[in-house]
DNA sequence: CTCAGTGCAAAGGATTTGCATGCCG
DNA sequence: CGGCATGCAAATCCTTTGCACTGAG
Protein backbone atom coordinates (compact mmCIF):
# COMPACT_ATOMS: atom_id res chain seq x y z
CA UNK A 1 0.00 0.00 0.00
CA UNK A 2 2.90 2.31 0.94
CA UNK A 3 5.06 3.38 -1.99
CA UNK A 4 8.73 2.29 -1.96
CA UNK A 5 10.89 5.10 -0.63
CA UNK A 6 12.62 5.87 -3.99
CA UNK A 7 8.92 6.20 -5.53
CA UNK A 8 8.35 8.85 -2.37
CA UNK A 9 11.22 10.69 -3.52
CA UNK A 10 10.25 10.90 -7.06
CA UNK A 11 6.76 11.84 -6.28
CA UNK A 12 8.08 14.94 -4.06
CA UNK A 13 10.36 15.73 -6.48
CA UNK A 14 8.04 15.85 -8.90
CA UNK A 15 5.18 17.95 -7.61
CA UNK A 16 8.18 20.12 -6.23
CA UNK A 17 8.74 20.71 -9.46
CA UNK A 18 5.36 21.65 -10.25
CA UNK A 19 5.26 24.25 -7.64
CA UNK A 20 8.91 25.87 -9.13
CA UNK A 21 10.27 25.15 -6.34
CA UNK A 22 13.42 22.28 -6.15
CA UNK A 23 13.94 19.17 -4.26
CA UNK A 24 17.29 19.90 -2.38
CA UNK A 25 19.89 18.01 -0.51
CA UNK A 26 18.24 19.41 2.76
CA UNK A 27 14.92 18.51 2.05
CA UNK A 28 15.52 15.23 0.55
CA UNK A 29 17.51 14.74 4.45
CA UNK A 30 14.49 16.02 5.80
CA UNK A 31 11.96 13.47 3.82
CA UNK A 32 14.19 11.04 4.88
CA UNK A 33 14.42 11.56 8.69
CA UNK A 34 10.81 11.63 8.47
CA UNK A 35 10.36 8.49 6.47
CA UNK A 36 12.76 6.87 9.19
CA UNK A 37 11.19 8.01 12.27
CA UNK A 38 7.93 5.99 11.29
CA UNK A 39 6.05 8.58 13.79
CA UNK A 40 5.32 12.27 14.03
CA UNK A 41 8.03 14.39 15.25
CA UNK A 42 8.42 17.76 16.40
CA UNK A 43 10.53 20.49 15.10
CA UNK A 44 12.66 21.09 18.44
CA UNK A 45 13.13 16.76 17.87
CA UNK A 46 14.28 16.86 14.01
CA UNK A 47 16.82 19.79 15.27
CA UNK A 48 17.83 17.57 18.39
CA UNK A 49 18.23 14.54 15.96
CA UNK A 50 20.08 15.29 13.35
CA UNK A 51 23.16 17.39 12.67
CA UNK A 52 22.67 18.86 9.30
CA UNK A 53 19.29 20.73 9.81
CA UNK A 54 19.03 24.60 10.25
CA UNK A 55 16.54 26.20 12.60
CA UNK A 56 15.10 28.01 9.51
CA UNK A 57 15.37 26.01 7.19
CA UNK A 58 13.57 23.14 8.73
CA UNK A 59 10.42 25.59 9.53
CA UNK A 60 10.51 26.84 6.16
CA UNK A 61 10.95 23.79 4.37
CA UNK A 62 8.40 21.80 6.31
CA UNK A 63 5.87 24.61 5.85
CA UNK A 64 6.90 24.61 2.02
CA UNK A 65 6.14 20.62 2.39
CA UNK A 66 2.83 21.00 4.21
CA UNK A 67 1.38 23.66 1.80
CA UNK A 68 2.12 21.49 -1.18
CA UNK A 69 0.17 18.30 0.97
CA UNK A 70 3.75 16.29 1.21
CA UNK A 71 3.74 16.65 5.49
CA UNK A 72 0.93 17.54 7.16
CA UNK A 73 0.98 18.90 10.77
CA UNK A 74 -0.55 15.91 13.07
CA UNK A 75 -2.91 17.58 15.62
CA UNK A 76 -5.03 20.70 15.19
CA UNK A 77 -5.29 23.50 12.18
CA UNK A 78 -3.44 26.13 14.38
CA UNK A 79 -0.30 25.62 16.92
CA UNK A 80 -2.09 27.01 19.63
CA UNK A 81 -3.50 24.60 22.69
CA UNK A 82 -7.07 25.62 22.98
CA UNK A 83 -9.56 24.72 26.07
CA UNK A 84 -12.70 24.12 26.87
CA UNK A 85 -15.32 22.36 29.64
CA UNK A 86 -14.26 18.66 30.49
CA UNK A 87 -16.76 16.17 28.68
CA UNK A 88 -18.20 15.36 32.04
CA UNK A 89 -19.60 18.72 32.72
CA UNK A 90 -20.42 19.77 28.57
CA UNK A 91 -20.73 15.58 27.53
CA UNK A 92 -19.48 13.96 25.11
CA UNK A 93 -18.77 15.27 21.44
CA UNK A 94 -16.65 16.07 19.12
CA UNK A 95 -15.24 18.85 16.79
CA UNK A 96 -15.28 19.94 13.30
CA UNK A 97 -11.98 22.20 12.47
CA UNK A 98 -12.33 24.81 9.66
CA UNK A 99 -9.29 24.85 7.74
CA UNK A 100 -10.38 28.24 5.85
CA UNK A 101 -11.17 30.39 9.55
CA UNK A 102 -9.39 27.78 12.04
CA UNK A 103 -12.40 27.75 13.86
CA UNK A 104 -13.37 24.76 16.22
CA UNK A 105 -17.14 23.98 16.64
CA UNK A 106 -18.34 20.96 18.92
CA UNK A 107 -20.01 18.59 16.79
CA UNK A 108 -22.45 15.45 18.00
CA UNK A 109 -22.28 12.42 16.57
CA UNK A 110 -25.26 10.28 16.32
CA UNK A 111 -25.34 7.51 19.07
CA UNK A 112 -25.11 4.34 16.87
CA UNK A 113 -22.35 6.28 15.16
CA UNK A 114 -20.48 6.77 18.71
CA UNK A 115 -21.17 2.73 19.65
CA UNK A 116 -19.89 1.97 16.35
CA UNK A 117 -17.11 4.06 16.93
CA UNK A 118 -16.27 2.85 20.01
CA UNK A 119 -16.52 -0.99 18.97
CA UNK A 120 -14.32 -0.27 15.83
CA UNK A 121 -11.48 1.34 18.39
CA UNK A 122 -11.55 -1.44 21.29
CA UNK A 123 -11.59 -4.02 18.48
CA UNK A 124 -8.09 -2.13 17.11
CA UNK A 125 -7.21 -1.43 20.63
CA UNK A 126 -6.91 -5.51 21.72
CA UNK A 127 -4.46 -6.29 18.51
CA UNK A 128 -1.87 -3.19 19.38
CA UNK A 129 -1.66 -3.53 23.17
CA UNK A 130 -2.36 0.26 23.40
CA UNK A 131 -5.21 0.82 26.41
CA UNK A 132 -7.31 4.18 25.01
CA UNK A 133 -8.85 6.07 27.78
CA UNK A 134 -10.39 8.59 25.27
CA UNK A 135 -10.89 8.95 21.63
CA UNK A 136 -11.00 12.10 19.56
CA UNK A 137 -12.11 12.30 16.87
CA UNK A 138 -11.89 15.59 14.16
CA UNK A 139 -13.02 16.56 11.41
CA UNK A 140 -10.92 18.39 8.79
CA UNK A 141 -12.58 20.16 6.46
CA UNK A 142 -14.89 23.87 5.37
CA UNK A 143 -17.47 25.28 7.70
CA UNK A 144 -20.96 26.29 6.33
CA UNK A 145 -19.59 30.09 6.78
CA UNK A 146 -16.68 29.51 4.21
CA UNK A 147 -18.20 27.17 1.90
CA UNK A 148 -18.92 29.87 -0.84
CA UNK A 149 -15.54 31.84 -0.41
CA UNK A 150 -13.12 29.94 -1.63
CA UNK A 151 -10.07 31.08 0.25
CA UNK A 152 -10.85 34.74 1.21
CA UNK A 153 -9.82 35.52 4.43
CA UNK A 154 -13.12 36.36 6.70
CA UNK A 155 -15.01 39.07 6.06
CA UNK B 1 -27.65 15.96 29.08
CA UNK B 2 -25.80 19.15 29.91
CA UNK B 3 -26.36 19.97 33.75
CA UNK B 4 -27.39 23.43 34.10
CA UNK B 5 -25.21 26.40 34.44
CA UNK B 6 -25.97 26.73 38.20
CA UNK B 7 -25.10 22.70 38.66
CA UNK B 8 -21.75 23.55 36.75
CA UNK B 9 -20.40 26.02 39.03
CA UNK B 10 -21.95 23.77 42.11
CA UNK B 11 -19.76 20.66 40.73
CA UNK B 12 -16.51 23.05 40.34
CA UNK B 13 -16.95 24.22 43.13
CA UNK B 14 -17.42 21.46 44.90
CA UNK B 15 -14.41 19.67 43.28
CA UNK B 16 -11.73 22.73 43.88
CA UNK B 17 -12.68 22.19 47.58
CA UNK B 18 -11.50 18.64 47.43
CA UNK B 19 -7.99 20.10 46.12
CA UNK B 20 -8.07 22.31 48.81
CA UNK B 21 -8.90 25.23 46.21
CA UNK B 22 -10.94 28.11 46.25
CA UNK B 23 -13.55 28.58 43.46
CA UNK B 24 -12.85 33.11 43.10
CA UNK B 25 -14.52 35.43 41.49
CA UNK B 26 -12.12 35.19 38.26
CA UNK B 27 -12.23 31.59 38.38
CA UNK B 28 -15.63 31.70 38.30
CA UNK B 29 -15.73 34.44 35.58
CA UNK B 30 -13.32 31.95 33.41
CA UNK B 31 -15.74 29.60 33.63
CA UNK B 32 -18.42 31.29 32.76
CA UNK B 33 -16.66 32.08 29.34
CA UNK B 34 -15.45 29.10 28.90
CA UNK B 35 -19.72 28.05 28.92
CA UNK B 36 -20.57 31.10 26.63
CA UNK B 37 -18.31 30.07 24.13
CA UNK B 38 -19.83 27.30 23.35
CA UNK B 39 -16.70 26.05 22.00
CA UNK B 40 -12.67 25.79 22.11
CA UNK B 41 -11.05 28.50 22.99
CA UNK B 42 -7.33 29.77 22.95
CA UNK B 43 -5.96 31.79 25.57
CA UNK B 44 -4.82 34.31 23.34
CA UNK B 45 -8.19 35.06 22.67
CA UNK B 46 -10.04 34.75 25.85
CA UNK B 47 -6.94 37.50 27.30
CA UNK B 48 -8.45 39.38 24.16
CA UNK B 49 -12.18 38.66 24.27
CA UNK B 50 -12.88 39.49 27.78
CA UNK B 51 -11.60 42.22 30.01
CA UNK B 52 -10.76 41.20 33.58
CA UNK B 53 -8.47 38.43 33.01
CA UNK B 54 -4.95 38.32 33.79
CA UNK B 55 -2.29 36.40 31.56
CA UNK B 56 -0.59 34.58 34.22
CA UNK B 57 -3.81 33.94 36.50
CA UNK B 58 -5.49 32.53 33.46
CA UNK B 59 -2.78 29.94 32.14
CA UNK B 60 -2.55 29.35 36.14
CA UNK B 61 -6.63 28.70 36.01
CA UNK B 62 -6.46 26.56 33.18
CA UNK B 63 -3.54 24.76 34.15
CA UNK B 64 -5.64 24.46 37.58
CA UNK B 65 -8.72 23.34 36.31
CA UNK B 66 -7.37 21.27 33.16
CA UNK B 67 -5.79 19.47 36.69
CA UNK B 68 -9.09 18.43 38.28
CA UNK B 69 -10.60 17.03 35.02
CA UNK B 70 -13.12 20.59 34.44
CA UNK B 71 -11.40 21.70 31.69
CA UNK B 72 -9.23 20.01 29.17
CA UNK B 73 -6.67 20.85 26.37
CA UNK B 74 -8.64 20.07 22.73
CA UNK B 75 -5.71 18.93 20.55
CA UNK B 76 -2.20 17.10 21.53
CA UNK B 77 -0.82 15.61 24.63
CA UNK B 78 1.85 18.20 24.11
CA UNK B 79 1.96 21.78 22.79
CA UNK B 80 4.16 20.93 20.33
CA UNK B 81 3.12 20.50 16.87
CA UNK B 82 4.10 17.58 15.19
CA UNK B 83 4.92 16.77 11.28
CA UNK B 84 4.96 13.32 9.33
CA UNK B 85 4.81 12.22 6.02
CA UNK B 86 1.09 12.86 4.26
CA UNK B 87 -1.57 10.22 4.32
CA UNK B 88 -1.52 9.87 0.48
CA UNK B 89 2.27 9.41 0.90
CA UNK B 90 2.05 6.87 3.85
CA UNK B 91 -1.54 5.41 3.59
CA UNK B 92 -4.51 6.30 5.49
CA UNK B 93 -3.92 6.02 9.36
CA UNK B 94 -4.38 6.96 12.49
CA UNK B 95 -2.96 8.20 15.88
CA UNK B 96 -2.60 6.70 19.77
CA UNK B 97 -1.51 9.33 22.24
CA UNK B 98 0.06 7.89 25.13
CA UNK B 99 -0.79 10.85 28.11
CA UNK B 100 2.15 9.10 30.39
CA UNK B 101 4.92 9.46 27.68
CA UNK B 102 3.43 11.90 25.28
CA UNK B 103 5.02 9.20 22.59
CA UNK B 104 2.41 9.80 19.39
CA UNK B 105 2.11 6.46 17.74
CA UNK B 106 1.17 5.43 14.08
CA UNK B 107 -2.47 3.05 14.09
CA UNK B 108 -4.22 1.58 11.81
CA UNK B 109 -7.96 0.51 11.18
CA UNK B 110 -9.28 -2.67 9.62
CA UNK B 111 -11.13 -1.75 6.81
CA UNK B 112 -14.48 -2.06 8.04
CA UNK B 113 -13.93 -0.34 11.05
CA UNK B 114 -12.61 2.33 8.74
CA UNK B 115 -16.20 2.26 6.47
CA UNK B 116 -18.15 2.70 9.41
CA UNK B 117 -16.24 5.71 10.65
CA UNK B 118 -16.69 7.34 7.53
CA UNK B 119 -20.02 6.26 7.45
CA UNK B 120 -21.03 7.72 10.72
CA UNK B 121 -18.90 10.72 9.47
CA UNK B 122 -20.85 11.17 6.47
CA UNK B 123 -24.17 10.72 8.42
CA UNK B 124 -23.08 12.91 10.61
CA UNK B 125 -22.09 15.82 8.24
CA UNK B 126 -25.24 16.23 6.83
CA UNK B 127 -26.69 18.01 9.68
CA UNK B 128 -24.12 20.20 10.35
CA UNK B 129 -23.65 22.12 6.72
CA UNK B 130 -20.00 21.07 7.55
CA UNK B 131 -18.13 19.86 4.69
CA UNK B 132 -15.09 17.45 5.97
CA UNK B 133 -11.88 16.91 3.85
CA UNK B 134 -10.83 14.17 6.10
CA UNK B 135 -10.70 13.10 9.30
CA UNK B 136 -8.43 12.71 12.23
CA UNK B 137 -9.01 9.98 15.18
CA UNK B 138 -6.91 9.93 17.89
CA UNK B 139 -7.23 7.01 20.87
CA UNK B 140 -5.78 9.35 23.73
CA UNK B 141 -4.27 6.60 26.42
CA UNK B 142 -1.81 4.26 27.84
CA UNK B 143 0.78 2.83 25.44
CA UNK B 144 1.82 -0.51 25.76
CA UNK B 145 5.61 0.60 27.13
CA UNK B 146 3.68 2.46 30.04
CA UNK B 147 0.82 0.04 30.64
CA UNK B 148 3.13 -1.95 33.78
CA UNK B 149 4.07 1.51 35.29
CA UNK B 150 1.90 3.58 36.98
CA UNK B 151 3.05 7.26 36.28
CA UNK B 152 6.59 6.86 36.26
CA UNK B 153 8.91 8.82 33.92
CA UNK B 154 10.12 6.77 30.84
CA UNK B 155 12.68 4.71 31.61
C1' DC C 1 -4.40 35.70 60.64
C1' DT C 2 -3.05 32.34 57.05
C1' DC C 3 -3.01 30.41 52.76
C1' DA C 4 -4.28 30.47 48.09
C1' DG C 5 -5.01 33.55 44.12
C1' DT C 6 -3.77 37.63 41.58
C1' DG C 7 -1.08 40.96 38.98
C1' DC C 8 3.00 42.78 37.14
C1' DA C 9 7.04 41.98 34.83
C1' DA C 10 10.78 39.24 33.28
C1' DA C 11 12.36 34.80 31.51
C1' DG C 12 12.08 30.73 28.43
C1' DG C 13 10.98 28.24 24.27
C1' DA C 14 9.00 27.77 19.81
C1' DT C 15 8.25 29.91 15.43
C1' DT C 16 8.84 33.60 11.98
C1' DT C 17 11.34 36.92 9.31
C1' DG C 18 15.27 39.94 7.07
C1' DC C 19 19.13 39.92 4.66
C1' DA C 20 23.28 38.41 2.44
C1' DT C 21 25.28 34.32 0.37
C1' DG C 22 25.43 29.72 -2.01
C1' DC C 23 23.57 26.40 -5.15
C1' DC C 24 20.71 24.43 -8.94
C1' DG C 25 18.90 24.82 -13.51
C1' DC D 1 22.97 34.70 -15.04
C1' DG D 2 18.45 34.33 -12.27
C1' DG D 3 15.79 32.43 -8.82
C1' DC D 4 15.15 29.51 -5.04
C1' DA D 5 17.24 27.70 -0.84
C1' DT D 6 20.24 28.32 3.04
C1' DG D 7 22.30 30.19 7.27
C1' DC D 8 22.84 33.35 10.73
C1' DA D 9 20.76 36.35 13.77
C1' DA D 10 17.21 39.19 15.43
C1' DA D 11 12.28 39.64 16.24
C1' DT D 12 7.78 37.91 17.61
C1' DC D 13 4.50 35.18 19.88
C1' DC D 14 2.95 31.91 23.32
C1' DT D 15 3.77 30.17 27.74
C1' DT D 16 5.98 29.83 32.31
C1' DT D 17 7.81 31.66 36.51
C1' DG D 18 9.28 34.88 40.62
C1' DC D 19 7.81 37.87 43.83
C1' DA D 20 5.04 41.03 46.36
C1' DC D 21 0.16 42.05 47.30
C1' DT D 22 -4.77 41.29 47.73
C1' DG D 23 -8.73 38.44 48.85
C1' DA D 24 -11.27 34.64 51.01
C1' DG D 25 -12.11 31.55 54.86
Amino acid sequence: MSPQPSEIHELISARLRESGQLYTTGRRGLVELLLRSGRPVSIPDLLASDAGLTQSSLYRNLSALEGMGVVRRVVGVEELSRYELSVDIIGHHHHTICTECGVVEDFHLPTAAEDALRAALLAAQAESGFQPASHCVDLLGTCSGCVGSADSSVA
